[in-house]
DNA sequence: GTTTTAAGTTGCAACTAGAAACTTAAATAG
DNA sequence: CTATTTAAGTTTCTAGTTGCAACTTAAAAC
């Protein structure tokens, strides 16, 4: 059932406006200090306790907890092993694969700005072998867009827009 | 100079393997709890202690300090105003900047699988003032690749390639 | 020149992280 | 079939972090 020690699982504020916004909900999921670095370690094919414990030198305690709290979000989910059944799989969920861009993100980030070199393993296309690219903002019709050329905007003036474009349907496209 | 009860600033276990990988690195700057939801605040636009006090509902000397880190790691940066001497501005450098598509990949994947439904402000194509699509990893010649059509590579193994292709340049593609 | 405002600091109390030793249950060795 | 090892946790205890509330400092407004 996880770590209980000290009192760890006490309601925990939440991020401030979790209403209308998906990032405190995500931060809540994968806020915490060790969740990310579990998760690379995981879409790097580690599967067990012992095996993330060396991979990542964390404490066994904080492990546990951080383990359990990620199969609770749904990102992990936990297994026997039928062949040896003190073994228990980690292994990503769909939920957990889908927040590779958000790691791939950050870590390109990372790269870029603190290391100023690629990071080893590099992630590739199975198709050709070749490196990824950089992840990227794209439009709704497929266009890469650049940082400085987005603006924020009101869902309701959005949405007003969108039942403009309806009504006339040749308006912008 | 930032927070300093308790004893907030001492050393920090680095959070393992930060030699070759660019995630761990990444969150050191950006891990801590507050942090994406302050660069969330400066990319809506929010740049005074006391609107980002309001904004987040975050303690006052949490704050001060994680505004401090963000200074130091180059993600924000703090100016006095010359209007009004005792007003501090912080706003994102273009480190701070290139830190969108993490945040975009996390909110959207909030979005997806804890909320439900797209996030208010919405982010918008500067050129349409339609909403952005997914946060997609592109492959090197800007194909947008499936999650499940990746493969890890060592540097290595790619360095190898790359080698191989420059001497039989028709090899590949 | 007193009050207000902006941006912090300081002093606690409550909480969280981490190291190391302990537990439990399943596998393997003798 | 008992004794040991292995996998995955718990517990204990210390040290570090978060957050509220009250205090400080310096510049602007009244």
């Amino acid at each position: 059932m996880g770590y209980t020690s000290g009192s760890m699982d006490k309601l925990r504020e939440p991020l401030a406006m979790t209403s209308q916004c998906g990032l405190p909900v995500a931060l809540e999921a994968m806020g915490e200090r060790w969740s990310f670095m579990i998760l690379r370690a995981a879409f790097n094919g580690v599967r067990h306790f012992e095996d993330f414990l060396e991979a990542l030198g964390i404490a066994r305690n904080i492990l546990s907890n951080r383990l359990s709290r990620l199969v609770e979000a749904g990102i992990l989910k936990r297994e026997h092993c039928e062949d040896d059944r003190r073994r228990i799989e980690y292994r990503l969920t769909e939920r957990g694969y889908d927040l590779l861009p958000a790691m791939l993100a950050l870590r390109q980030w990372g790269e870029k700005w603190e290391l100023g070199v690629p990071s080893d393993p590099v992630l590739c296309d199975a198709h050709d072998g070749k490196p990824i690219g950089p992840i990227a903002i794209l439009a709704h019709d497929g266009r890469v867009i650049d940082c400085h050329d987005l603006t924020w905007r009101t869902r309701a003036d959005v949405d007003a827009d969108a039942a403009r474009q309806a009504a006339r349907p040749s308006a912008v496209a």
